[in-house]
Order: structure tokens, then C-alpha cells, then sequence
RNA sequence: GUUUCGCAAUAGCUG
């Protein structure tokens, strides 16, 4: 059994239907049909290759079914956006548990339905520390960054411990509303409750400095940071290139290429586009299009064509800027 | 079965 709860872990992931299908028959042909956890593993790997009217009919047919069957089946609705389905199956759970309650409010979110979101969360009979992250984070993500900051502050008040997760959204929060007295305000919270500063905090500061008019802090940030992945990079280079330092931005891509183990991707593109729009660099906002894209395998989004467009449109080349957007290979916006 | 389920940071233009 714990084999194919291996395999079954693995085919979820590949999101492959057929190797699914073949490991369910096998399941059934050595009689492992009673080992719940197995038949939950299954469920989750229709669910993730998308086929909800098969996961269904598994549902309907096990002979027992635990928290995480039910949890498994509404995620599944979730995440392909039916919350109509997902609310059915809740609604027939007996005592949904925090982790169901959860991916309701996480699914409603999704969706951009905040209200039905946060009615949810508000008829959580219990709620985790991920419970309010996700509530927080539906602000975050649906442009509402001062509800999340209210909300941020009710775990201050209720004396909940938040996590990394829970900071790294309220920086986020900070970030689009330029709150620099609340971010540093965290930062300080941070350091204070031995935090450890991994890249996805560290990312979250520089960008919470960089967006707030704070490059120098941001800088700090990114020099005494351990553990940088390529959002790190990201950031920093976006919030250089944003602040209108564009050579600096550059440079710093520069070793970006040279530190090894980060590859530069879409993002760090769309940076380094926008460093050379701003610092009026032309000829090596071309390169960059043309080369830089191939050389990192790095695939071209409108964005990447609005940033230069905007480069070429900006310093008067016109012609060029057009010739671009009717070569376009994707739809323009 | 040290798990089969929930929460995370970085992106352009119009501005």
C-alpha cells in the first residue's frame, strides 16, 4: 500500500489521467479498496487531472469516506472555480472541518467573490493560523490591501501568533498602498520574534521598501540576505528599475546572470525592459528583447511587448514601436 | 501512512 500511495502521490502531481486509471485497477485488483487513504490519494489525482465527473463517481462509490475525502472533493470543485458544486458538497458534510472551511474561503477568493469569502470565514466555527492567512490574502489579492491591514491588525490584537505566510502578505498589503510606517513597523515585528528571513520574506521587504520610496532600505534588505531565488532578484531589480535607477538595475542583472543558480525568467525580463525604458537605454533594451529572451529560454508576454513598445515609443522611434506590435505573434492588449 | 486535504512573496502601459 504505502508504494502506491508513493505512485498515487506522483501521478496527482503529473496530473496524468491514464497512469491514474491504471494505478486505480490495480488498486481494486489487490483489494486495496478498504485502504481509505489510498482511495483518498485517487480521488486527489482525478481531481488534480481535472476530471471531476470521474472523481464524483468514486466519491459516490467508496465505502467509507474521512475529512480529507470530503476535503479532497471540494478543492477539486474549488479549483476549477465551481463553487456551486464545492457549496453542494459542503453543505453536506456533517462538521466541515478548518482545513474545508479554509478552501472555501481560499475557492470564493479565487473567483473574486471577497464578500462570499469573508462570509465564510466569518461562520468558521474555529480558525487557524492558515484560515486567516487565506482571509488576508483574498484582500491582498482582490486590491483590497486595507482590509487585509485591518484584518492583520485583529491577529495583532487577538495575540495570534501569525507565521511567515501571514507577514509576507501584510508586506504585500504595505507594498500596494505605500504604507511605509506599517512595514517597518513589521520588519521591526520580525526581527523581534526571530523570524527567519527566507527569500520569500526577504522578497517581501525589498518589495514593500522598493514600492514605498524606500530603495536604500530595500538595498540593505537584499545585501544581508542569505537565501535569494530569482524573485528575490526580481524584486530587487524591478524596484531599482521603478525608482529610476536603470544602470543600477542593469548591473545588478548582470550578476543576477553571473550567481548560478537562479535562472532569469519572465519577470526578471519585464524588470530589465523597464530599467532600460526609464534610463533611455535603446539599444540594449533590444538586445535584451531579442536575446536575452532566447538565451534564457524565456518566453515573450504582452508585457514584454508593451515594455518595449513603450522603450522604443518613448524615445521617439515610432516606425519601430509599430513594426513591433504588428509582428506581433500573440494578441496585442 | 515522519500524512491522502487548506494559507505565501516578485511583473509592463494607460497613470
Amino acid at each position: 500500500p504505502s508504494t502506491f500511495q508513493f505512485l498515487l502521490k506522483a501521478s496527482a502531481k503529473s496530473k496524468s489521467l491514464t497512469q491514474t486509471t491504471q494505478l486505480h485497477s490495480k488498486t481494486t485488483k489487490l483489494g486495496f479498496d478498504s485502504h481509505i487513504f489510498l482511495q483518498n490519494a485517487l480521488l486527489n489525482c482525478y481531481c488534480m487531472s481535472r476530471q471531476l465527473n470521474v472523481a464524483r463517481l468514486l466519491f459516490d462509490e467508496m465505502a467509507q469516506r474521512d475529512a480529507v475525502t470530503f476535503n479532497t472533493l471540494v478543492h477539486g470543485y474549488a479549483e476549477l472555480g465551481d463553487m456551486f458544486a464545492a457549496s453542494q458538497i459542503f453543505s453536506q458534510i456533517p462538521a466541515p472541518n478548518v482545513i474545508c472551511w479554509t478552501t472555501m474561503v481560499v475557492g470564493f477568493s479565487d473567483r473574486g467573490d471577497v464578500s462570499a469569502a469573508r462570509r465564510f470565514f466569518d461562520a468558521m466555527p474555529d480558525r487557524d493560523v492558515a484560515s486567516w492567512n487565506a482571509m488576508i490574502s483574498s484582500y491582498v489579492q482582490n486590491q483590497q490591501p486595507m482590509q487585509a491591514l485591518h484584518l492583520f491588525r485583529h491577529v495583532q490584537a487577538a495575540n495570534f501568533k501569525p507565521n511567515s505566510v501571514t507577514i509576507a502578505c501584510a508586506l504585500s498589503a504595505c507594498a500596494s498602498i505605500g504604507a511605509l510606517d506599517t512595514g517597518k513597523w513589521i520588519h521591526g515585528f520580525l526581527s523581534k520574534n526571530d523570524f527567519r528571513l527566507d527569500p520569500v520574506l526577504g522578497t517581501a521587504l525589498i518589495d514593500m521598501y522598493s514600492k514605498c520610496g524606500g530603495v536604500e532600505w530595500a538595498l540593505d534588505v537584499f545585501r544581508k540576505l542569505h537565501e535569494k531565488n530569482s524573485s528575490t532578484w526580481n524584486a530587487m531589480i524591478n524596484g531599482l528599475a521603478m525608482n529610476g535607477h536603470g544602470k543600477q538595475a542593469l548591473d545588478l542583472f548582470d550578476k543576477m546572470k553571473g550567481c548560478g543558480n537562479v535562472r532569469p525568467d519572465e519577470v526578471t525580463l519585464v524588470g530589465v525592459l523597464l530599467a532600460c525604458s526609464h534610463g533611455g537605454f535603446i539599444e540594449e533594451g533590444r538586445k535584451h528583447f531579442y536575446f536575452t529572451a532566447k538565451e534564457y529560454n524565456i518566453s515573450l508576454l504582452v508585457q514584454h511587448y508593451t515594455c518595449v513598445v513603450d522603450l522604443l515609443a518613448r524615445h521617439g522611434l515610432l516606425n519601430e514601436a509599430e513594426e513591433i506590435i504588428r509582428n506581433m505573434p500573440i494578441q496585442p492588449d
